[in-house]
RNA sequence: GGGCGGAUAGCUCAGUUGGGAGAGCGCCGGCCUUACAAGCCGGAGGUCGCAGGUUCAAUCCCUGCUUCGCCUACCA
């Protein structure tokens, strides 16, 4: 009422004779958001007008022929020489026989149809604008409930469609129809009962929106307001800028009423809070109340402001306004977004959120928008039920791509539902190792240097999670930091750190070591679960009350949320790991192209003249026998590569796999399966190198990245080479 | 009619200061290895829609075209 009374006041709020689009089965006024356009295949009948005073015809086109019983002129193009001596002459409108006159206006396309525009006021938007324009009579023959009234003569009391069969028939009949077309075209139906829409004259309610929404376009201009992904702008001021005045009346019972009043004896309307005891004018005591409500949409643009006690100056308004972020599909930009900018702006003197992030919508499988009234809605219980909440929550993260919709696929969210199952049988393999730890004596601060390998390496990558995770929340890049967190926790934590540790776990040897390695384990563990807590709140929190660290059973969702420790930044440890999980995928490739199954124990050589390979090969060795499941691991300088074997190439290091005779043709289709592949990858290079412009031109340090690379390929091929060679040799 | 977005592996889709082509699912081969067979290990598969242009260098920037989709509109 409050918001209601100030516009009216400031003269933002009138009540006017307008064209509105009507649905006559609801019997109300529906704003131009609330008609759905859809192609629909009509006929388009020409028909014919007598000129008076001549022999001629008009022939206009119509797709409504029931709307000419209210036309009050034909129109022209003003330059239309096909009609020039025809402007200001009068036609006998047919069936009703009302004289209307032939104006000429420049609104007219002499292309389409006959170039003549049958003009009815109180039935057409266009037609109301022209009518204005030349003062035309407007005349409703259509009532609110879609049937003919008095006006349209012998259909009176028909239905609009029935009235349009009879009257083709009619004209048929006297020889004035001139042909009917096949044409399909779109029109308005009511969004929410789906009938045809009737433009139709009506006395309604507006706001005047320009003043208002000029506002809001500087908001969002200036930055005050960021409408994420940018992409949404444009749409957002296309919008604005061609707003039109919003017809804010709905004639329907619920929803919030109107608060005016109409004088029964002087006509004059009264707009109060309270029911006014008299005409403010005349005194009489005669008032007839309005019966129509507000547009939801006009009390839903308050929500901002009118939840948190406005119109009084409350703790809560002052601190939740403006809000940092409205999340919502484009569907409601312009419905609630734009018009909460506008009133919040209006009379707040503020914007209502800084940041509008507008999120695709969720779409069935052909891609088609989720519709109450097709029914094609996917009922989140029952994807629920089938994988999970945590896991359709995932999915629903991880398919969220800004600026475009997404259909929602269930290979996908299976995907994430083993992803969760995944992190629940990681956690109880941890939580099992923990059951002997204190976090009593956990040792606090240490070092780096006193963990090992995995350790660091996994608390470096932990940091890189962290970081990546923060900047894709603040960017609200949702996808990103579930791909983020997916790649870690699988591919990191489980497929390497898990796998690598188990020799500190399992092995009764050396206590200390096996204390820090479950201190990282657990530590690890808990900004794991919360970094992921945001996507998958349930198990998460299941598995955190869980750990040893939790005692006093504190919810994970008020925990401090992880911060990277930069003392585990370390790109000598992170390369260190590297190099063994190189070494290790070596041989596991070995096993697998030679199908040798994990049975069976293989030996490693590895010749390298590289004293700092040599050394972290040999403090490594028990990570890459127990992965790789090699038995024995020979290093060294003069190591002598095997009669038979297999041969594959590591940084600076040969790597030979001891095999029977046996094997040796499928290495020679493995080894040259490796040389093709290498020399299309270095041919590529050589190009590179060998163009003069690149090398001049592009930056240094691209032309040494490439150069190095060449080398390396090139150094990999001769080996590969000459391992084909030999085992050639040794073949015969 | 106007505007916007997409076209990348068999499918669904990621990929911005231009330099490495990727994920999930599916597919092929090998494994019940004491957290997990809803799993583990290995592998195959792509002139990044087409044609030009800019650049030493284009999936990425520019132009045109083909094609699919969405929004929007006052051709009666």
């Amino acid at each position: 009422k409050e918001v209601f009374i100030r516009l009216y006041q400031e003269g933002l709020i009138y009540r006017w004779d307008y064209i509105i689009n009507w649905c006559p089965r609801c019997k109300t006024a529906l704003s131009d958001l609330e008609v759905e356009y859809e192609q629909i295949f009509v006929k388009f009948y020409y028909l014919k007008y007598p000129l008076k005073e001549s022999d001629r015809f008009i022939t206009v086109a119509t797709t409504r022929p029931e709307t000419m019983l209210g036309d009050t002129a034909v129109a022209v193009h003003p330059e239309d020489e096909r009609y020039q001596d025809v402007v200001g002459k009068r036609i006998l409108l047919p069936i009703v026989q009302r004289e209307i006159p032939v104006i000429a206006d420049p609104f007219v396309d002499m292309t389409f149809g006959t170039g003549c525009l049958k003009i009815t006021p109180a039935h057409d938007f266009n037609d109301f604008e022209i009518g204005l324009k030349h003062h035309l009579e407007q005349i409703r023959v259509i009532d609110d409930a879609g049937r003919m009234n008095k006006n349209a003569g012998p259909y009176h009391g028909m239905d609009r469609f029935e009235c349009r069969n009879q009257i083709v028939e009619d004209f048929k009949r006297d020889g004035v129809l001139a042909k009917i077309e096949d044409y399909r075209h779109m029109v308005g139906h009511c969004y929410r009962c789906k009938t045809i829409v009737e433009p139709t004259l009506s006395l309604q309610w507006f706001v005047k929106t320009k003043p208002l929404a000029q506002h809001a376009i500087r908001a969002v201009q200036e930055g005050r307001t960021r409408i994420i992904p940018s992409v949404w702008e444009k749409t957002y001021f296309e919008w604005m800028e061609n707003i039109k005045d919003w017809c804010i009346s709905r004639q329907i019972w619920w929803g919030h009423r109107i608060p005016a009043w109409y004088c029964d004896s002087c006509g004059q309307t009264i707009v109060s809070k309270e029911t006014p005891p008299s005409c403010h004018s005349c005194h009489s005591n005669r008032l007839t109340p309005e019966t129509d409500v507000l547009d939801t949409w006009f009390s839903s643009a308050l929500w901002p402001f009118s939840t948190m006690g406005w119109p009084k100056e409350t703790k809560l308004l002052k601190r939740f306004y403006p809000t940092s972020v409205l999340v919502t599909g484009f569907d409601i930009l312009f419905f609630w977004v734009a018009r909460m900018m506008m009133m919040g702006l209006k009379f707040m003197n503020d914007v209502p959120f800084k940041d509008v992030y507008i999120h695709g919508l969720v779409r069935d499988e052909k891609g088609e928008k989720y519709s109450k009234t097709r029914g094609n809605v996917v009922d989140p219980i029952d994807l629920i039920d089938r994988f999970g909440a945590d896991t359709l929550r995932f999915t629903l993260a991880a398919l969220t791509m800004p600026g475009s919709d997404l259909k929602l696929s269930e290979s996908r969210t299976e995907g994430y539902r083993h992803f969760a199952n995944k992190i629940w049988n990681a956690s109880r393999f941890a939580l099992m190792n923990l059951n002997d730890l204190h976090p009593k004596t956990m040792v606090i601060h240490l070092s780096p240097e006193a963990f090992s390998l995995p350790d660091r390496w996994i608390r470096g990558r932990l940091n890189h999670t962290i970081r990546e995770v923060k900047r894709s929340l603040e960017n609200y890049k949702f996808h990103e930091a579930t791909h983020l967190l997916y790649q870690f926790i699988w591919h990191e934590f489980c497929d390497w750190y898990l796998e690598m540790i188990k020799l500190f776990l399992y092995q009764e040897g050396d206590k200390q070591m096996k204390e820090l390695t479950q201190q990282t384990l657990l530590e690890v563990l808990e900004s794991i679960l919360k970094l992921l807590h945001p996507f998958m709140p349930f198990i998460t929190e299941e598995i955190y009350q869980h750990l040893p660290s939790q005692k006093d059973h504190e919810s994970i969702m008020i925990s401090k949320f992880p911060e990277p420790d930069p003392d585990y930044d370390d790109e000598e440890i992170e390369d260190e790991m590297n190099l063994v999980i190189e070494v290790i995928s070596a041989l596991r490739n070995i096993r697998g192209e030679m199908n040798l199954p994990p049975g069976q124990q293989i030996i490693g050589l590895f010749r390298t003249m590289e004293k700092e390979l040599e050394q972290k090969l040999r403090r490594n060795q028990s990570f890459i026998r127990s992965l790789a499941q090699v038995k024995e691991l020979k290093i060294g300088k003069e190591m002598e590569r095997p009669l038979y074997g297999a041969f594959v190439g590591v940084r600076e290091i040969e790597v030979f796999v001891p095999l029977e005779r046996s094997h040796m043709e499928e290495e020679v289709k493995r080894l040259q399966k490796e040389i093709i592949r290498i020399e299309k990858e270095s041919s590529l290079l050589k190009k590179k190198l060998s163009n003069e412009q690149f090398l001049s031109k592009a930056p240094p340090e691209i032309v040494q990245e490439v150069k190095e690379k060449a080398l390396a390929f090139q150094n990999q091929q001769e080996r590969l080479e000459e391992s084909l060679n030999k085992i050639k040799r040794i073949l015969g």
